[in-house]
RNA sequence: GCCGCUGUAGCUCAGUUGGUUAGAGCACCAGAUUGUGGAUCUGGGGGUCGCCCGUUCGAGCCGGGCCAGCGGUACCA
């Protein structure tokens, strides 16, 4: 009877579901992806605010514990008071929080950014994860559209910066209340039909997952899917139905011919495609008015979203940066006016070889009723979210992402263990002349430390054993050159023999010696 | 939450109508080579065949339940 089975107290080592680790190249790389993002958002004067991870639940608002389901959506549990916390979902609400805190003390419009991971208790997918970051800039205090305007301007001047092309992506905007005002006019209006609007916001939030005929169906009676499953309808009538549609495809992309001057179009708002045809987000706003039957809201909402194509485009950006786009709907029960939504629209291939669109890598908009719910004045703010950890997937896949690995650091071998000293002092010397170095500090022979150096992806290794002793010299090995010359020789002995790729210099010139190695393996 | 598919070594997978001690490749470790990363050869560690119950003389394989993973869908600040 052997007891060889490992014993059953032995840890499973396991990441839990939704989490992932993020090792050195990517780590580097986000770092640089956040540091340009910062330069960006400062150059537009928002303010650096960093908040905890987590706040009492009533804070975060939403999703209040109830007994049955306390962990439904988010992250949350009892602090030894028995109050609950909860874990941040976004960095929204805890701004709206530190605000309403600190009300007196902050300059209105108080605007700032912020980066930090954020969790969410949910069903993790390809590319969706339970603890994710987000890149945000918020301005609180102001009900002007010329926030907004900002706010789609900085999500474009963002994507550039980030090597972006003009052209892969766009700003598409729309409002909560233009939507609202199209409905009314449907008959979808008054409180009564709260549930029918908010089920008719969810379809056309769909609007760019499905083909328009599942989208009907969604908006009817209901819908199908591939794997047999029912999903209800919001139940609307056929002609309903058609004016909806009517409107959603209305906007969608309106060209003009160049010779009808159009008395909407504005200086910079136009965009010429490749047809020579014009598009222009002011004409296609004021084509919409049969949709609005005179609703005030609707009125309301085209006068918002007037000012933000305005501005923008006297700034620069015109209707191929940020684009009308009537779809977009974002949170339901949040956004009160304006909505964005960063798009990338150049297509790319997964490791698969199958074709994948990106799609939203950020969004954002208008929450009049966020921090109000702290104080009894109305407190408006408008802000934009960037999805950190998708917009980074798609960069590396647009190959915007260096993605060269960083060098391993030169790596002193331990030939003598009695004289570690000697190792110690030459990383250091290397150190001081600010080259990546480090002493060997395992315990394996000399060809594991060569396996360790080049496992490491080191430049070279420093050999110091009893023959360089013996001639004041140190080896330094060549560890770019030596896989190089490995290909041609297939003999172990001859390899052995060869020590192909290392030189030795006098103990002095060691410093002076690895800085000319680097310099060459740079040019190379 | 609902629907569907899949669970065999760290990874990718084989495993005959149910039949001895469950295999391969890759990866890892060691030796050949006690001072040299590659290649080669030799050896080694690693498995409760997702878990439990049942059928059977006998289950990785058949049946039921559960769990986990993936995909779709719903919800989504």
């Amino acid at each position: 009877m052997s007891d060889k089975k490992p014993s059953k107290s032995q840890v499973k080592a396991r990441l839990p579901k939704g989490m992932r680790d993020v090792e050195a190249q990517e780590l580097r790389a986000l770092k640089h992806m956040l540091d340009t993002i910062s330069e960006v958002y400062e150059r537009y004067g928002f303010e650096p605010l960093d908040t905890p991870a987590f706040e009492y639940t009533d804070a975060l608002g939403k999703f209040l514990p109830d007994t049955d389901r306390p962990n439904e959506g988010v992250f949350s549990f009892q602090d030894e008071d028995e109050q609950w916390v909860s874990m941040r979902y976004d960095l929204t609400a805890p701004l709206a929080r530190y605000v309403a805190q600190n009300f007196d003390a902050t300059p209105k419009p108080f605007r700032r950014y912020q980066t930090g991971y954020v969790y969410r208790n949910e069903k993790p997918g390809p590319g969706r994860f339970r603890q994710f970051m987000q890149f945000d800039a918020d301005t609180v205090g102001t009900a002007n559209p010329a926030a907004d305007a900002e706010m789609c301007m900085l999500a474009a001047d963002t994507l550039e910066a980030l090597r972006i092309p003009r052209g892969s992506y766009v700003i598409k905007v729309s409002s909560r209340k233009i939507l609202d005002g199209v409905m009314e006019g449907i008959g979808l209006g008054g409180p009564q039909n709260t549930a029918r609007r908010l089920a008719v916001l969810r379809t056309i939030d769909k609007a760019d997952k499905f083909p328009l005929s599942e989208i009907k169906k969604l908006l009817g009676t209901g819908r199908i899917d591939e794997s047999g499953d029912f999903t209800k309808g919001a139940g609307l009538d056929e002609t309903q139905i058609k004016i909806l549609c009517d409107f959603l495809f209305a906007a969608e992309i309106k060209f003009y011919d160049l010779n009808d001057a159009h008395p909407y179009i504005v200086s910079g708002d136009e965009y010429i495609n490749d047809c020579g045809w014009t598009y222009s987000n002011i004409a296609t706003l004021a084509s919409l008015s049969p949709f609005l039957q005179s609703s005030k809201v609707g009125e309301a909402a085209v006068y918002e979203l007037e000012k933000i194509f305005q501005l923008s485009a006297i700034s620069g950006y015109g209707s191929k940066r940020i684009r009308f786009d009537p779809t977009v709907v974002r949170g339901l029960e949040y956004y009160t006016g304006p909505v964005f939504e960063a798009e990338l629209t150049f297509p790319a291939t997964d490791e698969s070889g199958q074709t994948v669109r990106f799609g939203s890598v950020g969004g954002g908009g208008r929450y009049d009723g966020l921090v109000s719910r702290f104080r009894s004045q109305p407190v408006p703010a408008t802000g934009f979210s960037i999805g950190v950890s998708r917009l980074y997937a798609a960069l590396s896949h647009l190959g915007k992402i260096g993605a060269a690995k960083a060098a391993g650091p030169v790596v002193v071998l331990v030939m003598d263990k009695a004289r570690v000293g000697d190792y110690q002092r030459m990383a250091k010397q290397l150190r001081d002349a600010g080259i990546r170095a480090e002493m060997y500090v395992g315990d394996a022979g000399m060809k594991a430390q060569m396996k360790y150096a080049d496992k490491r992806g080191s430049p070279c290794v420093i050999i110091l054993g009893e023959d360089e002793r013996a001639k004041g010299e140190v080896t330094i090995k060549d560890l770019l050159e030596g896989a190089r010359l490995s290909g041609e020789i297939s003999d172990h002995s001859e390899w052995k023999e060869a020590r192909p790729a290392q030189f030795s210099v006098s103990e002095g010139d060691l410093v002076a010696a690895v800085q000319k190695l680097l310099e060459q393996q740079a040019k190379a």
